[in-house]
DNA sequence: ACCTGAACACCGTTCAAGT
DNA sequence: ACCTGAACACCGTTCAAGT
């Protein structure tokens, strides 16, 4: 039997203030993950830990291991995400266009988040990537690969747009121009040493690492793809 | 004034044992790069830490910091040292060969201590590093290259060779067939979307990973060079 | 179900002190 | 010059306990 409602127990007049501290937001994994990326974006791959990222989010540090199993978990988790920003051409697409737009995606999301490439070092097995190796091997086969060729073309692909965005990203994470002028000094004073690079333009950067993965990719694909 | 000798202060007498305990070997930066690639050789990234490598070393682990100022310095220089292991052609060999030869050992050397791969973000920069980077360069100019495209198909070249490191290596580590049994169930239960993953042979590895990067990097060498 | 607090077993690194 | 010992300021993770 519900006790009778007194005047003084009103649902408007109730001290709504008194309850428990209501949570700003209730944790979950996607904002774990996207806080991660916030803070992988902001400082970099060494200087994420559990207990920063638990303060971001206004929690324990403790508490992430509800949603999380463990902290590489989630870095996998993060990387996923990135790859899940390359856009994937529609199917209707040809070969050659296709693979080129989602290849040079993939490199400018990942250069985008410049730690990504450093996660490289665990498999790529998130739902994320696998969708767009699918994709890949897709239209390699649309355009006539299979076999020996088509493992080869893929790892080929592949191991450019990663390999790529690892070395491009390192460069980028270099925000002291200082220390870039310190590379360039020593490769200019060991000219004995390394005569082509201190006088090819190696150390000059006259175009972006941007322009140059996509002028390779371009012919990289001009030997691999039988259409244009 | 020199004390005079006694009979029983005799040079083959005197008691060796009771002198300062001799150290194994003395400590030296060499030393210590050779014991910690053993240890990433054996273990893993991850699992080296300065006390397990001073304990390798029969030493305090606050002993390493005299000879190298950081770890991180550490890992530079035994990623360097690794790279140090890639044979430089003879610089009679013609561009071609030469340069086919010196990425395949650069890629077999990295895939040999598949640690290495994991610690390509940091800028490469070590002197074994140039040496090998300087032979690329020299030989792509060699071959009639400059400017633009010269840049653009040394940064193509690395890419794919570190990328193709760095994939082979993370798969090369699992070394557990039952996680690799998973994957390639995973793929298969999941055939509606990754439909050409699951029948193209993707999962099942038919070729050996060095018999298709090297026949990738033929063809690209065969895009972009023009002498065979 | 979801989070806190205390605790464990580690880390890299510094620095005074020894020889 | 080269190494030890103690100490500092962190880590990731577990687990009992709270709500």
């Amino acid at each position: 039997m519900p006790a009778e409602a007194t005047s003084s127990d009103v649902f408007w007049l109730r001290d709504e203030v008194a309850r428990p501290p209501r949570r700003n937001t209730p944790l979950s994994l996607a904002r774990i993950i996207d806080a991660a990326i916030t803070e992988l974006d902001a400082t970099g791959v060494d200087r994420l830990t559990m207990r920063r990222l638990a303060e971001r989010l206004e929690v324990t540090s403790t508490a992430l291991y509800w949603h999380v199993k463990t902290k590489e978990d989630l870095l996998d988790l993060a990387l996923d995400h990135v790859v899940g920003e390359v856009p994937v051409p529609a199917p209707d697409v040809p070969p050659r266009a296709g693979l080129q737009k989602l290849l040079v995606g993939w490199y400018s999301a990942m250069v985008a988040h410049p730690w990504s490439p450093s996660l490289l070092g665990r498999p790529l097995l998130g739902p994320n990537v696998l969708t767009r190796t699918e994709y890949i091997q897709a239209k390699l086969v649309e355009d006539g690969l299979a076999g020996k060729d088509l493992a080869a073309v893929t790892h080929t692909l592949a191991g450019l747009v990663l390999g790529s965005a690892m070395a491009d990203a390192t460069w980028q994470r270099i925000d002291d121009p200082a220390a870039i002028a310190k590379v360039r000094a020593h490769i200019l004073d060991s000219a004995d040493r390394y005569p082509t690079l201190s006088t090819s333009g190696f150390v000059d950067a006259g175009w972006s690492d941007n322009e140059l993965f996509a002028l390779g990719l371009d012919r990289v694909l001009d030997q691999f793809l039988g259409t244009k």
